[in-house]
DNA sequence: TCATATACATAATATTCTTATGTATGCATC
DNA sequence: GATGCATACATAAGAATATTATGTATATGA
């Protein structure tokens, strides 16, 4: 497990992504996919995600359905449109950025020969 | 430039990750460096940065000096030992972070077929 | 029956960021 | 010498997003 702090600003990222591969899904099922794909290094919270997903839905980036699972009830979410364009754009954005990361966190920024 | 949620959560590694590299660096200097090293793509915020910095010398992750350069004052942060150990850590965490993200986003997560 | 998994939701709180604002010096240029 | 830009610090109000805790309820296997 990563600490916390890691994974701030992510989220909406991650779900965008796991709804541009899989049609239609569900908040816990997106919680249990993440798991598996991250080998249990990245948990959502239901705290975070559901309020997330209930953002989307209000942006017009999702829309629900509601299916009666037994006597539960089970509320799927799939991006709209421009849901899908969002969803394309935010993923590459963040794929990019996660390569800037890597150039800071990985160079040598000063030479330091009293050091060596 | 990157859209702005995009570096929630990473301002502290940099910090931690230039101080790393550079023994002593002080506020402004830390924003041009990051300018620098990513093109320009992201850009902290002093109103970001000042209160992080000064978040991480109550921790005690780093000291501080204050020296007069004309009848400006130049504040510079150097890491302690402490703060030695923890850029090591948040650093290595956070390039193992943006790995697995990349697993979450490059993997096609389920085979449907009707869509091919 | 008891624990765990499934499945949703919200509320209080904390953290961290944006945006705006303030102070002040140094320097180049019009 | 005024004006603008860069340097250099700082804080405050508000927004966004996360954590933690709690609540409801069904399903299932030991």
């Amino acid at each position: 497990m990563y600490s916390n702090d890691l994974i701030k600003g992510t989220l909406r990222t991650i779900i965008l992504k796991l709804l541009s591969e899989n049609t239609r899904m569900y908040g816990y099922e997106i919680t249990q996919k993440v798991k598996e794909l991250t080998d249990d290094e990245i948990q959502l919270t239901e705290g975070a995600l559901y309020p997330m997903l209930h953002k989307l839905e209000a942006e017009g980036t999702v829309v629900t359905e509601q299916i009666n699972i037994g006597k539960r009830v089970r509320k799927y979410y799939q991006l709209t449109d421009q849901g899908k364009e969002e969803a394309k754009e935010k993923v590459n954005e963040f794929l990019r950025f996660i390569d800037t990361m890597k150039d800071v966190l990985n160079h040598k920024n000063s030479f330091q020969p009293w050091l060596s």
